[in-house]
RNA sequence: UGGGGUGUAGCCAAGCGGUAAGGCACGGGACUUUGACUCCCGCAUUCGCAGGUUCGAUCCCUGCCAUCCCAGCCA
């Protein structure tokens, strides 16, 4: 036990020294290496990769993925990492979102620098790289309609065929584009596309749209621009005016590279970027789609965005949820193109392993339960001391008020215990952690044959918790002094859905909604001192699991409120 | 009956022609003033399947099977 320490710090250390040797690279860091050494496409050059979010939502833990990949790539390597807001669809994209996607990843631990970015600053380099496009006869304005479009491009099985416009000359295309821009048409009317193959095998490479027409307001440009570029287009330019070395982008995507790269090696860019895919994340019991969030809050069927139970960013904020313990998950579950569904265990178990490190340990009784000390004397409160994390012996100690009235945990008395039941029940002796070794005498039901209340005599030798005589005490209970106790609501959560795969589910994700995915509990009994606590500082609450005081209680709200981000491994099961 | 991916344990994931790392989960045990932590042990005779090349194949070749993505003027 005395060693626990300095054996966990070694292992620290261990892990630490792994990270930085990095024995086995994934699949892009072994690419990456390829291409900065002596001959390599890089050679030379500082590895610069970026994070590209469209600001129409919140992030989640999928874009937790990608964020570290991106900014370890560029710290790995001694390079940097963009952050950019790939604003180019004005209709989908709100201010709002922009301030809080910087926040999840400053929270994340993730520094850009100053090197904060908008698509949409480059929207007048883009239209000269198009213009450039048209003069070299590989873009031209299109007449056709959206649905005229979508009928001539074929299908699957099927090439597409030309459109009528595809043959105009440069100057009529320069002439038609400048008045796209200027705002002589009408949304859908007319679109710039990329002159490349209808008859491709890869749907993106036949002529495919590069600037729509929408007279939309964009958040930040306003009514300047009419036409916006397309992400296909604009992607690579934006990286390239970034001179972005790796742009890493998910596995959906491996099929319009054909096109980013026709798009670099048709225009004279900054610097050549080079996309990578991997696949993005999947967890079981959650759903991470963006839409299928968005539903979950407009259908009330959580609490906003940052709700505890959700995926995103905020909301396991919110739950408790370390940035480390975040960073440790994505590390460990590797890199790689194969479809993944990684165990919501992994996740927890990575809280754990911080938050068993970092949090202080305090008492708090979810379901208080009153104990009374029959030869305990009335008046008396003593102070005893606590260490506050057996784990790091920096984190010091506390004093505990205790008293002759005490809460224990509902659970931690039964009338007739089942066989390997060490907590208290009549005639058995448990300790009080930190406090008594006591001896259970007796008990009252209520009308309904309820326990509501618990005698037992302590041993006053036995302070602190020690049989002077060297018996054995199997069962350490926690416990509240009454006098001191600071009322609490205490939330628990529970995966949001009742199956793994809620997006497999036959009648929609919303039919699989899990009904006790949270439970609120009104009447807890925290220890002195917890009202003062800040969110965002994880406690373990003994016997129970990790908690941290809510970020966003309701206004009328008069008690303190915690969340539990993840409770202990609970090896115990009660015998049937 | 197009194009592009992916298949190693329940879940992630190493492996790159020399005889299946590691983690999570799970099961067992030790320790314990948290039934926590920590520690120990167990957990793929086999790498989607079938052939072929080779002294030797998860790694190379051929065929097949399964599964995911693509027909937005979304990203």
């Amino acid at each position: 036990m005395d060693n626990n320490h300095n054996d966990i710090a070694e292992k620290a250390d261990q892990a630490s020294a792994e990270a930085t040797t990095e024995t086995t690279q994934n699949f892009i860091q072994a690419l990456i290496s390829e291409e900065i050494a002596p001959g390599g496409r890089c050679e030379g050059r500082q590895v610069h990769t970026r994070f590209p979010p469209e600001p129409n939502g919140y992030l989640h833990i999928g874009h937790a993925k990608a964020i570290c990949i991106n900014f370890e790539l560029a710290k790995q390597f001694g390079g940097l990492c963009n952050l950019r807001m790939d604003d180019t669809n004005p209709v989908k994209e709100d201010i709002e979102y922009v301030d809080a996607i910087q926040e999840d990843i400053r929270w994340l631990g993730y520094d850009w620098g100053d090197r904060f970015y908008y698509a949409s600053d480059y929207f007048p380099a883009m239209y000269e790289y198009a213009r450039d496009l048209i003069r070299k006869g590989l873009a031209y304005v299109c007449d056709l309609s959206a649905e005229e479009i979508r009928a001539t491009r074929g299908t699957l099985t099927e090439p597409g065929t030309n459109s009528p416009y595809r043959n105009r000359s440069a100057e009529e295309n320069l002439d038609l584009f400048e008045r796209m821009k200027n705002g002589e048409f009408a949304d859908g009317t007319h679109t710039l596309r990329a002159k490349i193959d209808m008859s491709s095998g890869n749907m993106n490479m036949r002529d495919p749209v590069i600037y729509r027409i929408s007279h939309t307001d964009h958040h930040r440009t306003g009514d300047k621009w009419c036409i916006y570029p397309m992400y296909d287009f604009a992607h690579p330019i934006e990286d390239g005016i970034e001179e972005i070395t790796h742009s890493l982008c998910s596995i959906e995507f491996e099929d319009h590279r054909p096109l980013y790269e026709w798009v670099v090696d048709n225009l004279d860019l900054p610097a050549n970027p080079r996309q990578i895919e991997f696949a993005r994340l999947g967890m079981n019991y959650t759903v991470m789609s963006k839409r299928k969030l968005l539903q979950l809050v407009e259908s009330k069927s959580v609490d906003g965005w940052d709700d505890p139970r959700m995926p995103t960013l905020s909301g396991l904020r919110r739950r408790g949820y370390t940035p480390l313990s975040i960073r440790n998950f994505i590390d460990r579950i590797g890199v790689s193109k194969v479809p993944n569904t990684v165990d919501h265990a992994f996740l927890e178990y990575c809280a754990r392993e911080d938050l068993n490190l970092s949090a202080e340990r305090r008492m708090a009784v979810l379901r208080p339960l009153r104990l009374t000390l029959t030869n305990y004397p009335d008046d008396k409160t003593e102070m005893l001391e606590a260490e506050n994390n057996p784990n790091d012996s920096s984190a010091g100690t506390r004093q505990l008020p205790f008293s002759k009235e005490l809460w224990i945990e509902a659970d931690d008395f039964m009338i007739e215990p089942p066989r390997k039941y060490f907590r208290l029940f009549p005639g058995n002796e448990v300790r009080l952690k930190h406090a008594y070794i006591i001896r259970c005498t007796d008990y009252e039901v209520d009308e309904n044959g309820d326990v509501v209340h618990v005698y037992a005599e302590y041993d006053e030798r036995s302070r602190g918790g020690v049989a002077t005589d060297g018996r054995k005490v199997r069962g350490t209970l926690h416990w509240v002094d009454v006098n001191s106790a600071v009322d609490a609501r205490v939330n628990l959560y529970e995966n949001l859905f009742t199956i793994e795969d809620p997006d497999g589910a036959e009648d929609g994700y919303e039919s699989v909604l899990r009904e006790d995915s949270l439970t609120v509990l009104e009447s807890c009994k925290l220890e002195a001192g917890l009202d003062e606590e800040k969110p965002g500082i994880g406690f373990q609450f003994l016997r129970h699991g990790y908690f941290c005081r809510d970020n966003r209680p309701s206004a009328e709200e008069k008690m303190p409120v915690f969340n539990r981000t993840v409770s202990l491994r609970d090896s115990y099961k009660l015998p049937k």
